[in-house]
DNA sequence: ACTTTATTGTTGACATATCAACTAAACTGT
DNA sequence: ACAGTTTAGTTGATATGTCAACAATAAAGT
């Protein structure tokens, strides 16, 4: 059996820097950083919180379960992120008439404010990281990706 | 001002789904489940515990930093895991004799069974997601990782 | 020599992620 | 009408990630 030799070598001449799952390990944890950063800067909101905030809408209003779809969020996660969204009155919840289980989730005037703020600058963002990008690498980007997410979402490859 | 006019409709006329950092977002996520499942059923050990085994080698010994820096991991994290990884007998430490502050982290035994039993399978692996690419796609993918990641740690667009 | 600075690793505090148990309400089928 | 099942959301337990404070040692500057 073949051995890496050194630490880091995931494969015989490959270094751990060029093995594709890691490298989208690392770059998903800088774009984060950059991400939370660039939002606690402009908008004082987390990462998480704009993600909900962009589920609801600024005009719309939508449920935890629709949301928890959206940005496949854990619910229960959900369900505490947006106890402090409220506490900190950015969104507001009522209860809905026709489903005593589930309640109406709306942006605050606070809460549409600062959305309307932030949606601009973040496209600008968005369009700041993808300028980085070639025609090419950005559609084969985003194949790529599209067939590594089915890859893994395939049994096939698990015992 | 333009608005999304509905929940997730990032500009006006890209769903969430089709922006870049979002889809790297969830890829990233589903590739971590997979690997950790992978991981737990064939070997027993977690992703993080496979990265560090990874950058200590079967033969080699590390140090704290020199792992840290390798799979830039917080010090703080890696020292909690290798606490937990020697509890379970697949790492230990010497103290080294020139810097009484560092200590030398080599494989157990049991530690180099199961790196040797593992480093294959994750090839394999790799080679399975890889392998759902074409040549274009993943030349493209690396060099659009790159490009991404430096985008992300340039300061020109952080406020 | 000796003060200052940098590095190594541990620990605590806190945010975030993941998974499962649980209650209440709604739906399903008989 | 009603037993069984599904869905909505809350809560708890536990793992992981992030950040900062800290003690011990080493290295650098004077």
């Amino acid at each position: 059996m073949t051995i890496a030799k050194h630490p880091a070598e995931f494969d015989d001449d490959t270094p751990i820097q060029e093995v594709l799952t890691w490298r989208i390990h690392q770059v998903h944890s800088k774009l984060n950083v950059h991400a939370s950063k660039f939002l606690e800067r402009t908008s004082g909101i987390a990462l998480a919180q704009w993600r909900i905030m962009l589920s609801i809408g600024p005009e719309g209003s939508t449920t935890h379960s629709e949301i928890c779809r959206y940005i496949a969020v854990d619910k229960g996660q959900l369900s505490r992120s947006l106890k402090g969204m409220i506490e900190e009155g950015l969104v507001k919840t009522e209860n809905d008439e026709h489903d005593q289980r589930q309640q109406n989730i709306s942006l605050t005037r606070k809460g549409r404010r600062i959305f309307r703020k932030t949606l601009p600058l973040m496209r600008q963002r968005q369009s700041f990281l993808v300028g980085a990008l070639s025609k090419t690498e950005h559609k084969a980007i985003f194949s790529a990706l599209n067939k590594l997410e089915l890859a893994a979402e395939n049994h096939e490859f698990l015992p």
